[in-house]
DNA sequence: AATGAATGAGCCTTCATTCAT
DNA sequence: GATGAATGAAGGCTCATTCAT
């Protein structure tokens, strides 16, 4: 195979999927305009329909391309093996970076984010290509944790470990309004994953608890 | 000007704004057409413009109308003295019933997570009128159960309990993908607020035992 | 104010549907601008879509504009009683006149033979309100005719007779080229209704005694 | 080498004139797209610019593909000396297969109809080496039935006689609503061979007759 | 006060054609 | 000789807004 890593190897696409990258993540799909994507891409509107169909085609396209990008990038669990407390600090800190770390991309998390509250047709490749996998990978480790829980507690005990996470992508609008500086402090990310992992672990041994009484 | 009923009393406005809330909380802001919402309100097109200046008009009435509306039918602690974990307890429903219970209208939840995720000129607005009354009076909760925290900690931790809460409003079409009925089982959400309050509150101690220990 | 005769009585939908027939005749539904139909009519673009919703809609308006018109105008057969033979060429005189009379609207008959080439949604329309309805009139005359012919031999005799008056209208550009003055004749549409009387009223008789020997 | 080249090369054009008369018959020139044909056709759509110079090259090279085609296939007259009448029936069977057998290739009726109704530049192409010719027989037939006749009347007779064919091509659609099964039935061309010469062999007649008393 | 008609800026898409390779 | 990529002109349509009545 003489293609290289990448699909996306033409000039013009990738060029047009990072220009749609920033639209689609500033706007969402429906505000989106082709004409702009098409300028800050540098190329002539009618390549995006050449190279993508239409205007879903490209962002089915984007969403894909960094669903790829993302999980390569950051692994949910380590490949060491490490105690299971250390295993779900490094989780969590997948998770924080997938979602928040400025340096990395988390393109994908603006995106999946709009998906969320407002979906559209690309919603089942996003489900079955980036949240089903991580959630699958999340409640796999849950139930080592949780030996005695059923399907049901354990999907509330992944929510409210996702949900803690997903807040800070959420609510940066909110956030930002109480206290403008919280995403910006240094060490804030090493500071909220600290909280994250304390605060759940209790949770989660009270739960355990919680099933030996039950039974 | 003080507000009364009155102020919504108008027949035509009053049918438009139920309309809005319908369509806007389905499509959002950009995606929905002042077509539609007409339409559905059964009034004529141009009652729109009449009645509220333009379409951003119309989104902030609405906004505004389900504000009040929502805000007084939940408050979020007792008016009676309960002890600390029963307040928590009260807190913790409240929050689900506001933003998950279908017997009550979470219209306006609906509208303020789309805004989140997609911010417009309203989102001052709703900061200010819904969300930072809510959360202050969250951490005015949480102080009395971590009194030695500082405000960044407080706010962490309120994300940490709002974002439990949040995430089955936020991802309602991931849940329903992974398990159909887990929101349409009986007493699915007394089961979930027993799970938040277990897993919170385990929590909220083990971080109350960390400051000793930061001490 | 009182409605007049016509339901198409707003200034700019008349103008259109006018502006339309000319382009639609000219050109068909598919080659037809709707830019040119709003320039003829000398009405902004927009006003198409707000009155007929799209272009298909202007299509079909202006078919149905010309069919209550057409109808209307030119009876198929005589309201006073007349000989067989006198009513048979007032039947031919009236088809002809409705597919070639320059001096009235042939606009339908070059609308509905573009439609029978290059059927469209419209087709059915078409059938239902201006074909089936002539078809059958003729039918029912030849019925008189024929008294013992079965139903498809009845339909293949007036097709005999309606393609001898159609192919006036369809072969106009051949017509054209082999005696460029066939049709520009003084007298030549009535010279052509002594032709077809005569050609098909022997043809009907042969098919009479045909049916005799049949049975 | 050189051979197998230019086979291939052949190969490419006869595809995609095969291809081209499919789609150009379905849809017309105007609404045919290249694209649709050069993907039927199994070619890259640059394959037509680079044979056929443009849309308008393809169109035409069909049209003419198809004209030496048909009129080798299917010839007006016998060869062989028949009588006038089994002459004037011969005719008729060949317009009808030419037009309608759907056996055989009747392709380039449903273009040439196309194109009277909606006539392109080759509209002179197919009238000097497909209508012409084929007129220019059936009036040398006539003149023999009709020695006393002058050209007009020769003319609408060759009319007559076309028009009771031609509108089994173009009123498909209006028959098959009227009767869905009348052009499947076994034999049904053979029976309105008959008709037809039954009903045009009594009108030619008639107009024999009709010149005696003119003179 | 309220409306029916009209508007115009702007959007996405189509499609025959071109051109460097 | 043949192609894959790209183009740009043009098309139909949407939709919030305006305005005379």
């Amino acid at each position: 195979m003489t293609k290289t890593l990448s699909n996306y190897g033409d000039e013009t696409r990738l060029k047009l999927l990072q220009a749609a990258t920033d639209v689609f993540v500033e706007q969402g799909f429906q505000a989106a305009r082709v004409q702009t994507i098409a300028k800050h891409a540098g190329v002539r509107l009618s390549a995006i329909n050449y190279h993508f169909g239409n205007k879903a085609g490209l962002y089915l396209a984007t969403l894909r391309y960094h669903a790829d990008l993302a999980i390569s990038q950051q692994p949910l669990f380590p490949s060491e093996s490490l105690s299971v407390e250390q295993q779900f600090r490094f989780m969590i800190h997948s998770l924080l970076v997938r979602l928040l770390d400025e340096r990395q991309s988390n393109q994908l998390a603006r995106l999946v984010l709009r998906e969320m509250v407002n979906p559209t047709d690309a919603m089942d490749d996003i489900f079955q290509h980036v949240q089903s996998p991580q959630l699958q990978q999340v409640l796999t480790f849950l139930r080592i944790c949780l030996p005695e829980a059923d399907e049901t507690r354990l999907l509330r005990t992944a929510l409210s470990i996702l949900g803690q996470c997903v807040i800070y992508a959420l609510a940066r609008p909110v956030i930002h309004r109480v206290d403008a500086d919280f995403m910006r402090r240094e060490n804030w990310l090493q500071e909220l994953e600290d909280h994250i992992v304390r605060f759940s672990w209790a949770g989660i041994q009270a739960l355990q608890e919680r099933s030996h009484h039950d039974h």
